[in-house]
DNA sequence: TCTTATACCGGTATTTGTATCACGGTCGAG
DNA sequence: CTCGACCGTGATACAAATACCGGTATAAGA
């Protein structure tokens, strides 16, 4: 196997992941955020429901941008438990 | 066109924003890091030498917690010119 | 009712990320 | 010189992200 298919946990860190979005984003619309972020609205979506769990880099900086959200608070709310601040190893997150 | 190529400025931000993350490593060798991190190697190599121009969001948050970054101050260090705090539209991020 | 706007879903197309393998280069220890 | 560790490049393989299309459903407005 070369790229190792996504697991269920990554799929479920996704959909919280777009449920901080979704809820970030209020009463605005889809398409207005992502025209501010300067995504399509069906990545938006798919971020959003869970169906593109783990989008890329700059996707997630330009949304965070437009809703006004801070990355390290994004990437500690969708963190494993027990996440610590810098010495604890053995993340296993990559995706 | 549906899936839009790297742009070449898009691939400029890879190279500076994979720069940023061989300072920080400094010393410390890829493959230990990779290991803290989670991902492999090459991957991380392909990130740092420009290749990788827009990792997964999950996999820059695992390397800026393996070396000790703020994924803002990362966001901030890659991102455009005239980079206002929350108003400006039309960032055409993406990617 | 008809139209508009929004959101969801399925399919399709293309590009990219991630990972593995193979080979080569450099450097230091033996 | 050989061996090992590290870095780098290339090719290969597969899964996923992004984007566009059409269709559907719902709710608000003319």
């Amino acid at each position: 196997m070369v790229r190792t298919p996504l697991t269920p946990w990554e799929r479920e860190r996704g959909e919280r992941f777009g449920a901080l979005l979704r809820e970030a984003r209020g009463e605005r619309s889809m398409v207005e955020v992502a025209a501010v972020a300067g995504v399509s609205a069906e990545t938006l979506r798919k971020i959003e429901t869970g169906r593109a769990p783990t989008p890329s880099f700059f996707t997630v900086v330009a949304l965070a941008f437009a809703l006004d959200l801070s990355l390290d608070e994004l990437a500690a709310a969708c963190a494993p438990p027990g996440d610590g601040e810098h010495g604890e190893q053995g993340a296993a997150l990559s995706a």
